[in-house]
DNA sequence: ATTGACCTTAGAGTTGACTCTAAGCTTATA
DNA sequence: TATAAGCTTAGAGTCAACTCTAAGGTCAAT
């Protein structure tokens, strides 16, 4: 049985993070010491590390939240909704990787037109670009 | 002169956008009508143009302040402070880009290797990866 | 017995960019 | 003249995911 700041070491979070997430019903203690600490234990640990390994792909705290319900009993849960969450998560990050392009090319385009030296900017074409 | 609300439908954002906006330094209205409406000139206009163009582009309220500070007085900036916001935001675009890129590639092999069927979830290959 | 590191809780603060509310003027239309 | 639409302000609320604080209890080592 591991005490928080040991769970914490162990998956890489903080102690407040793990607290955080419990709050949110993504982590628990399956025990607390008689004073009262919380008591990791090895299923507990697992269930954070699937937390840990989830978050790090990108999913958020909600999506876990679903996962993590799936994978409590997942005989009455079926493989479809697990990809529903990642196809969904898929097309989130899809979307927003198309904006970030957008702004890619503007900001390169902008960029490639200006010398950006250190002659004061009156001419700048960058500003000239906002400016319409 | 506009009142706020054809600013707002001008420049497509709305009269509380704007507000808030003047709030920090972004937008302001040069006069008030007597009763205290805000109004706003072609300067200003132009000034409210740039700030969502900027916007539309990606970059963040603190760049376009420092834009426009730039703007408002280009002989007493170098063309150079400009290109380094862009960079610096180009930068932090490519940033999120990699990061993003990173997730999609986890999320399609993710869906690649389920089949995501409706039958239940005991064997579910994504639950399985997340496990470790 | 005392220090210091660790634990507990409830709850507040952070970030960025809005978004909305309440209470009260003003202006245009019927 | 009454009503509705639009304007004003200060300030609170929203979102996500933390991050931190205060006040206090616990535990191991000296």
């Amino acid at each position: 049985m591991l005490k928080i700041s040991e769970l914490a070491g162990r998956i890489g979070l903080s102690a407040h993070t793990i607290r955080f997430y419990e709050k949110h019903g993504l982590i628990e203690a399956s025990q607390r010491s008689e004073s009262g600490y919380r008591l990791y234990s090895a299923a507990d640990i697992n269930r954070a590390e699937f937390v840990k390994t989830a978050r790090n792909i990108g999913f958020s705290l909600e999506d876990i939240a679903q996962l993590l319900s799936i994978r409590l009993d997942r005989s009455s849960h079926s493989c479809q909704e697990v990809t529903d969450i990642t196809r969904n998560k898929l097309h989130e990050v899809n979307r927003k990787m198309a904006e970030l392009e957008a702004m890619q090319k503007v900001l390169s385009r902008l960029l490639d037109n200006c010398n950006g030296g250190l002659e004061n900017a009156t001419h700048c074409s960058i500003l000239e670009v906002l400016d319409n």
